[in-house]
DNA sequence: GTTCTAGAAC
DNA sequence: GTTCTAGAAC
């Protein structure tokens, strides 16, 4: 397979491997096992001894000795390249979108590196079970359950993914040896490039690859595309771990680099390829037995009408079920395999990662054509970028189950620049996720309908981009000449496509969408598509007639109470002519209740001018007043008295809530952050604010998912549980900028608050 | 396996 | 604002 270095070897010639002389790049280590494989120890044994100086990143710890996020770790790693210093990334990185975002940490700036240790799994399970006083609190019975589950997901490293050099380590003898290898590496020294101590059945192989893309190199010889460009050293003994003095099987070899295939002839020397995902069978919960059998007949169909253009099925998993099942029911049905096959990876990174260049891709869509909702659908709209997701609306807001858009990529989006596509085509398949929009409810007659149409829109969209490029080509002769007129015929090829898919979606909603139609007439439907196409058509008629459109359905119950305060007695505390105090019906501390402004038109911190001044000073009294009474009830209780900058319910009110913040209610980290960062804004602070300057400062709302720190020492914690036990025992005092009266206390401090208006 | 978060939907 | 739940992480 790849790898062409035995670990044995590699501990003979350590020291020749080291290119003296050179100023070497700073390095990212990028550790990859299982729990208990050894990752710490390594980095300390490598830090013990080493000749650079190491960072060692782990997530456990990262956060002020506590657990914390990968950001953070991506930050740290990020400051210490800044820094010069190089960096051991001690996670358990299995999976590649797990390391995907520390190998980009490499580049202009680091050369980054994998350590595999691959142990076996009962050494992992053994150390993990028996060991004590874990960072990450994996340890004892729960270890050995975790351990094996994450293996079954392990998915071990390749050269594609952007690593200079990976090492394997499959005993405790390879660890040293990597351990050597590293400690041993001075400032200006580099190792080699290239894969080492690979055992035959590691490399992922993706068989038929290369005849896919009719790249066959008989002598096993491949341009080195794939890894990250390194300067060759001539001294160096293997300049690539992929190249000669490969033992392994060649046929094993040419597979391998049929995942980099050559492509800078591919583009215009081979037939137009599609990439696209698996439809449906993710979050729409479609059954992928019948899944693949209607992807191998649309497949057939196309090819039977359509020639010169090509198909690739894509997932992320190399243990695709539905990559397997269409492989067996292609083969079948003896689809040509020379212009369909299937490829796992990352359909967003097909070129970076796999070195495939398909200029057409397909989203797995959902109805709004918005990002999001996880899966394909947000990886490609993440990959785009906004300029995507511009270029999307330009074409369309909504798009009905079994068609496609074709979205034309912009330029200035990353998957032009970085991928090379030119092109995505949203798909819409059919649902049968009850949790979703327009769930078929196990109708498989109607659902393998959808979703045949589906693939074939998206194949009929993709042969019109395909015929608009070969006339491209034919135009122009040469695709660099007379770029212009090329691009101008391309463009008005697919406009005529997009029209007649529209054309197409017409006509197939008088046959399927018949239901949809008749939803979208009746009333009080609230789930469902069409109910919520109504909805946002409602909510755009109001945007027209006002400016305060903004707010939810939900947001409006405040403002119900405020004008009509005699329906609610259950709920309201006490009634004036300017507020109503009531409890808040998801109290976020043991005490927590609002005093909102009776005056209709007034809903938030924003809107608050001079000539509200009286009020406001009316509502903190009342508030105040509320406070004192339940400090004197109990004595434990300290209050805050404030308002959200930006508020979720309309109607401008007043937050009195106690400091414990000891509640079912507080769940989430936006909870938490409304009120104790600088978004909260203290009601004393913005009665001064007013008078002196007639507006109120309002903090964005940025704030709220800012990091989670305790309102009494400020120490940071990972979520919102640790948290919550952390200030159930913090004995520290409130900070001093709490201590300009913002604070109500059952003795003293009411007279305080009251002074400082 | 569980815990936690964040996005979709209302 | 809440609920639900998929996905990430360990």
């Amino acid at each position: 397979m790849l790898s062409s270095i035995p670990m044995a070897e590699e501990a003979d010639t350590v020291s020749s491997l080291l290119n003296e002389g050179k100023e070497g790049k700073p390095l990212v280590v990028i550790l990859v096992g299982a729990p208990g494989s050894g990752k710490t120890t390594f980095c300390n044994d490598v830090i013990r001894v080493a000749r650079r100086t190491w960072t060692r990143i782990c997530q456990d710890t990262i956060a002020n000795g506590k657990a914390g996020t990968k950001a953070q770790c991506l930050q740290s790693a990020a400051n210490a390249l800044q820094e010069g210093k190089n960096v051991l990334i001690d996670r358990c990185n299995l999976e590649l979108e797990q390391r995907s975002e520390f190998v980009k940490l490499g580049g202009a700036r680091a050369d980054v590196h994998a350590v595999v240790l691959d142990l076996p799994a009962r050494v992992c399970i053994s150390r993990s079970v028996q060991r004590t006083g874990h960072e990450g609190n994996l340890q004892g019975g729960k270890a050995a359950a975790v351990v094996n589950r994450m293996l079954q997901k392990k998915a071990l490293p390749n050269l594609n993914e952007g690593f200079s050099r990976i090492t394997f380590c499959h005993n405790d003898d390879d660890v040293k040896t990597a351990v050597n290898t590293y400690s041993l590496l001075g400032l200006f020294d580099s190792l080699p490039p290239g894969i080492i101590g690979q055992k035959s059945g590691d490399a992922k192989v993706q068989q038929g690859i290369m005849k896919f893309f009719k790249k066959v190199d008989t002598d096993g010889n491949c341009s080195q595309n794939s890894a990250p460009k390194h300067e060759n050293n001539e001294n160096n003994p293997r300049p690539m771990g992929i190249e000669k003095g490969n033992e392994v099987g060649k046929d094993e070899q040419k597979n391998d680099m049929l995942l980099n295939p050559s492509v800078s002839d591919f583009q215009w020397n081979d037939a137009p390829t599609l990439a696209f995902p698996s439809i449906s069978t993710s979050d729409f919960q479609f059954n992928m037995d019948k899944a693949s059998d209607v992807i191998v007949e649309a497949v057939a169909d196309f090819f039977s009408k359509v020639d010169k253009v090509k198909l690739i099925l894509v997932d992320l998993s190399s243990k695709s079920k539905m990559l397997s099942l269409v492989k067996v029911k292609a083969s079948k049905k003896n689809v040509d395999t020379t212009r369909f096959s299937t490829y796992a990876g990352d359909i967003t990174r097909l070129y970076t990662g796999g070195g495939l260049h398909c200029n057409v891709i397909a989203n797995a869509s959902n109805w709004r054509l918005k990002p999001g909702g996880g899966g394909v659908n947000a990886a490609i709209f993440s990959a785009g970028g906004e300029a995507l997701e511009i270029a999307t609306k330009e074409q369309a807001d909504t798009i009905c189950p079994g068609s496609s858009i074709i979205v034309p990529v912009p330029r200035t989006s990353p998957l032009s620049q970085r991928e090379g596509v030119t092109y995505v085509i949203h798909v819409l398949g059919p649902n049968m996720n009850p949790q979703r929009p327009n769930c078929l409810k196990d109708d498989y007659v109607k659902g393998c309908k959808v979703l045949y149409e589906a693939y074939s829109s998206l194949f009929n969209n993709f042969a019109s981009i395909a015929r608009s490029q070969n006339y491209q080509k034919e135009y122009s002769g040469d695709s660099k000449s007379e770029p212009t007129k090329s691009v101008c015929k391309s463009f008005e090829a697919v406009v005529e496509c997009q029209r007649s898919s529209s054309e197409q979606k017409s006509k197939r909603e008088v046959s399927y969408g018949s239901d949809c139609n008749k939803k979208s007439k009746s009333n009080g439907d609230s789930g469902g598509l069409p109910g919520m196409l109504e909805k946002e058509e409602q909510k755009s008629e109001r945007s027209d007639h006002s400016a305060k459109s903004s707010w939810g359905s939900w947001a409006h119950a405040l403002h119900q109470i405020a004008m009509h305060p005699e329906k609610h007695n259950r709920d309201v505390i006490e009634i004036s002519d300017d507020f109503v105090v009531l409890n808040d019906l998801y109290p976020k501390a043991k005490k927590h209740i609002l005093v909102t402004s009776r005056l209709p038109g007034l809903d938030c911190l924003a809107e608050i001018r001079r000539e509200h001044l009286p009020m406001l000073q009316k509502m903190h009294a009342a508030g105040l007043k509320w406070a004192e009474q339940f400090s004197r009830h109990d004595p434990s209780l300290v209050f805050r008295l404030g308002y959200h900058s930006v508020p979720s319910m309309r109607q401008l009110h007043l937050h009195v809530i106690s400091q414990d913040f000891d509640s079912t209610h507080l769940r989430k980290k936006k909870h938490w952050n409304s009120f104790n960062t600088p978004f909260f804004r203290d009601s004393i602070d913005v009665q001064e604010e007013i008078k002196m300057n007639g507006l109120a400062t309002i903090k964005d709302e940025k704030l709220l998912s800012s990091e989670l720190r305790c309102h009494h020492c400020k120490s940071a914690h990972p979520n919102l549980p640790r948290l919550k036990s952390h200030i159930a025992t913090c004995k520290a005092p409130f900070p001093s900028h709490l201590q300009n009266g913002q604070l109500v206390f059952a003795l003293s401090g009411s007279s305080d608050a009251v002074s400082a208006i």
